[in-house]
DNA sequence: TTGAAAGCGTTACCAA
DNA sequence: TTGGTAACGCTTTCAA
């Protein structure tokens, strides 16, 4: 039924061990011999078993892509970033494709558990986890010991835009500076006047919104302003459009509102509008990560960008690379404040 | 070093094909045999060898879903439904659950048919195809190779938002009336007054962007309007912006833009923002696709509601059930218009 | 209800 | 440079 590589070795008439050599390039074959195998396989149109090989090899070419959101574009970026990064890497000889593949977690560390495993049982050749973790100490131990049997069975894990895990030393990581970005985005509101600033938060028990907030609240008490209203909520666009409302019915001279991402800031400023209010001229808007869409649909919008293309990009490149081991380091990439609202400013 | 089945075998006293049966519950075994089955895997914290398993029975439990553009909501949107229906549809006896993985074809032709390969070549349990797709008779007829294949291999297939392929029986599809969608579209607007539309279309080679424009065409015709200027873009939010301001260009005095989706619609309305329009004041603005955040960023948006969390889910479901196979049949879901603009209006 | 053993399709080592 | 051939870890008849 199936064409197996036997077939292909006979009607090359050589072995099945050529075949797999000319398969996977990664072998001294005569140039006439290759040609012919070559030629069988397309002849018969012959498709690798996947299963069988990574069996045999004791990898596979599958690599993972953990995401808290896949409908949140930011991570959307992350994952296509990461995916290119490996589709180029593999770009060679044929054969070689990786197959990168994006798991949805919601969120939840259950599913976050469980795809792990998943991977793990699939031999991944690597697991790349996005996004801020629960800052559960259960759940981070639980995480940690995935992480470490995965390396140990020669996975390669990256994290990307979470913090490293303690002890975790075969692991790379690449990490966002949150807490510097807050401040910095706090301290351009400040720059601009503002004294009574909002805050809309991520979940009470993740890494990046405690970060995010802690830089907040840094920036303030270096200024000496006192902190204004803030309310805790998912990294969704409801979530922001909720906050907003409860924040603006708390403090309804706020001048400012800063959100804990893009997709929040989104709710937030469709919240201003139906409160009647214009963004920049009633009430500002900061946005933490790099949405392109967001910046042009809110034109005012502050937001603190961070490079998540090319942190996708070198993710995807630690983790394909087989020459060299990961560095096992954290690389931390400085966020960097791009201003688009000149015309923002606090009410007088 | 790694733990295999037989380690457990040993460990619980049994036999490895007793531990098999327990693993896979599909075969019945003494409840203190499973027991200590299940007591041996944990303590020795067994993890199944995926590749050896599928090996073995010649299936895997891994699920492709190919989206357009992975940064698209409305991709995230569907794969995310996808996901959960699977999930659900796993969750019962332990060890059955499928790795529901997405892959980003950025709307490549090439890339579509590599991930195909890569998933035939893992042997995966189904595939679902999400978007519309090429209009190019050669990259059709290899898609429709390349799904027979699969389907032969025993791979369930779902189109899901993509025309079913000429001759594929064994293929389930679930496919949007996007000319239908197009009409009401166009209907509603007409409604409204406009006379003057212009039409921001899709990439010129889909099937959606034809279909759509069709729709669009047809309900101008049976109106007796005249058709405003089009132009053609992939499916994002720069290219919504650029071909906005192009239909301005060319015709100032239009009263309303269609979008091809909302992702472009997004990019249309900053467009006319940038220009000093207001919408629906000035321009009214309609665009395809259910996207939640759309609806709230652009609060005069019209836009033609696809069910497409329904959507799917079905499709989840349809490739996951084993009990039953798939249908083999096309499932179109109505358009359904969603008017969210009771203050559109075409300029006096 | 359980065990024994024959594959499943590749890879990789050892010879030639 | 090529061939022969054990693994690889699991599933699944076939018997018991």
């Amino acid at each position: 039924m199936t064409v197996t590589l036997a077939d292909v070795a006979a009607r090359a008439q050589v072995s099945p061990a050529t075949v797999s050599r000319v398969l996977n390039g990664n072998y001294p074959v005569a140039a006439s011999t290759r040609e012919r195998v070559l030629r069988a396989v397309d002849e018969l149109d012959y498709v690798l078993n996947g299963p069988a090989s990574s069996l045999a090899a004791a990898t596979s070419d599958l690599i993972g892509v953990l995401v808290n959101d896949i409908a949140d574009p930011f991570f959307g970026i992350m994952a296509g970033a990461a995916q290119n990064a490996i589709g180029e890497g593999a770009s060679g000889r044929a054969g070689g494709e990786k197959l990168a593949v994006v798991c949805n977690t919601g969120g939840s560390p259950e599913r976050e558990l469980t795809y792990l495993t998943l991977l793990q049982r699939q031999r991944a050749a690597a697991v790349i986890l996005t996004g801020g973790s629960l800052e559960d100490p259960e759940h981070m131990a639980a995480v940690s010991a995935k992480l470490t049997k995965l390396t140990d069975a020669g996975t390669r894990v990256v994290l990307c835009g979470r913090p490293l895990v303690e002890g975790d030393a075969s692991v790379a990581a690449l990490t966002f500076d949150n807490r510097a970005g807050a401040r910095r985005l706090a301290e351009h509101l400040l720059s601009l006047g503002h004294r009574r600033i909002g805050y809309v938060a991520g979940p009470a028990d993740r890494t990046t919104t405690r970060h995010r907030l802690e830089g907040h609240r840094e920036a303030l008490a270096a200024a000496g302003v006192a902190e204004g209203p803030t309310v805790h909520g998912p990294y969704d666009r409801r979530s922001g459009y909720d906050a907003t409302l409860e924040l603006l019915r708390r403090e309804p001279s706020l001048t400012a509102v800063v959100a804990a991402n893009d997709t929040v800031a989104l709710g937030a400023c469709a919240a201003l509008r139906d409160r009647g209010l214009r963004i920049p001229e009633d009430v500002s808007v900061a946005g933490f990560d790099d949405l392109p869409f967001s910046i042009d649909a809110v034109p005012a919008l502050t937001t603190v960008r961070l490079p998540l293309h090319e942190a996708g990009a070198r993710a995807g490149r630690l983790a394909v690379g087989t020459e060299q081991p990961p560095p096992g380091g954290v690389t931390t990439i400085p966020a960097e404040l791009l201003v688009r609202d000149s015309t923002a400013r606090p009410r007088s």
